[in-house]
DNA sequence: CCTCGTCGGATTGCATGCAAAGTAGGGGTT
DNA sequence: AACCCCTACTTTGCATGCAATCCGACGAGG
């Protein structure tokens, strides 16, 4: 892991996480001098990274009027999902033939450390699931050596909620969840791009399932609190 | 159109267009003050600017060195073409359904016009087809109301030259080509997402066959013009 | 003759200052 | 009492200045 050299990439990163950790909630507002301030740097490299920020659709930037962190609706959110299921079933496919043994070890590794710290009992650790997630999907990325459909897949899921938080899981999608890793580690090792392609298939709509619900009770929650305030 | 109303998003525009369209060559390196002279801003929009591009793909940015327009193998253009093939049709069969009498009547009269100037003869205008052709692409990205594919969709075509021109189509493709765009016309009036789905599969086709094509001769052009300056 | 180190010019990265747009609040008028 | 306008404050947008980095060239040493 190459750690940024100039201060603007630092801010990226920071405020990437910001948002992605949800420590800035949708539709938060993002001050520049604010932000400067808590991160130690001047408006300059702030403002950089917001803007590259809204190229990727994290923050929205009216002129003239500042940035606030992204919202999104439950279709949008779908919308994700429908990509999702087209694109990292292919990618996943793309992955297989290229994967060296040494490339399935990394992956059996992450999918065996998921279920240590993903089961159930005293030494579970949720959000120890969020890193190792991330490692997971990034490694297949990667592998499938497809710059292209790598730049449409990020393009898609940069809507942050979709990667957040196991904390949403029931204990069944989350059991699905982890099993569907070591399954796709499986499908590597036995060379099956087809194998693979179904169970990140499977994978995305489990996903799906848990994300949607989880929107909609978080929307409803926020219209209460609104009328609530009102 | 909406005129961008402050001097980073002009100038964002204006480099934009100066990439797609072929003014700036692939590779070409992009100094902040020199720009910022020929746009007639200061450096700090530039810097704004290249570093969205650089977000969306468009230009490369190495860190105290600078950035450049970005360049891609024909290996990446069929990669962004496997996508497309993907994409495009499903976004395109997502239209159908939207799609209101008033819209149909705006894309026939897109087909229509570059019929007439894409047509064989002294009235020929080749770089009049540029604009129409992403008016109609454009159109039906709007169309189809789904912002994540449309995100995927932006993200994946950007390395520029698969909007780029027209020029490189031979009289057959370019025939097809225009007849695609009237027969997904016909599709939509006819409401049927299948039909318009399987045009837009073959148009993606037949653009690929020529793009990667043209990018053959031009690598090995530019490979022999290095030969000769070696 | 080739390699390595150093110096100068050019360019980027970042901070800061100033002007313009925007927002909120109070006072006056109808 | 409701509405509008005007003023003061906040925040963004852009220009500019300075320090740090990088590239190329030249010269010394092997």
């Amino acid at each position: 892991m190459t750690r940024p050299q100039t201060s603007a990439e630092r801010t990226l990163a920071a405020l990437r996480e910001l948002i992605m950790g949800g420590d800035l909630a949708p539709g938060a507002r993002l001050g520049e001098v604010e932000l400067a301030d808590r991160l130690g740097v001047s408006r300059t490299p702030v403002r950089e990274a917001l803007s590259r920020l809204a190229a990727e659709g994290l923050v929205e930037v009216v002129p003239n009027r500042g940035a606030r962190v992204a919202t999104w609706t439950v279709a949008e959110l779908e919308g994700v999902f429908d990509l999702r299921s087209v694109l990292e079933p292919q990618l996943t496919a793309h992955a297989v033939p290229r994967a060296r043994p040494a490339d399935v070890e990394e992956l059996d590794a992450l999918a065996r450390r998921m279920h240590e710290v993903g089961a159930p009992g005293p030494d579970q650790d949720l959000d120890a699931l969020v890193p190792l997630n991330r490692a997971f999907h990034d490694r297949l990325v990667a592998l499938a050596a497809h710059p292209a459909l790598a730049a449409a897949l990020a393009a898609a899921i940069h809507p942050p909620i979709v990667r957040r938080n196991f904390l949403t899981y029931d204990e069944a999608s989350l059991r699905r969840s982890l099993a569907h890793h070591s399954e796709i580690v499986a499908a590597l090792r036995a060379g099956d791009p087809a194998w693979a392609r179904a169970v990140m298939t499977s994978h995305i709509a489990n996903a799906r399932a848990v994300m949607v619900r989880a929107a909609r009770l978080q929307m409803t929650a926020t219209a209460i609190r609104q009328e609530e305030t009102a």
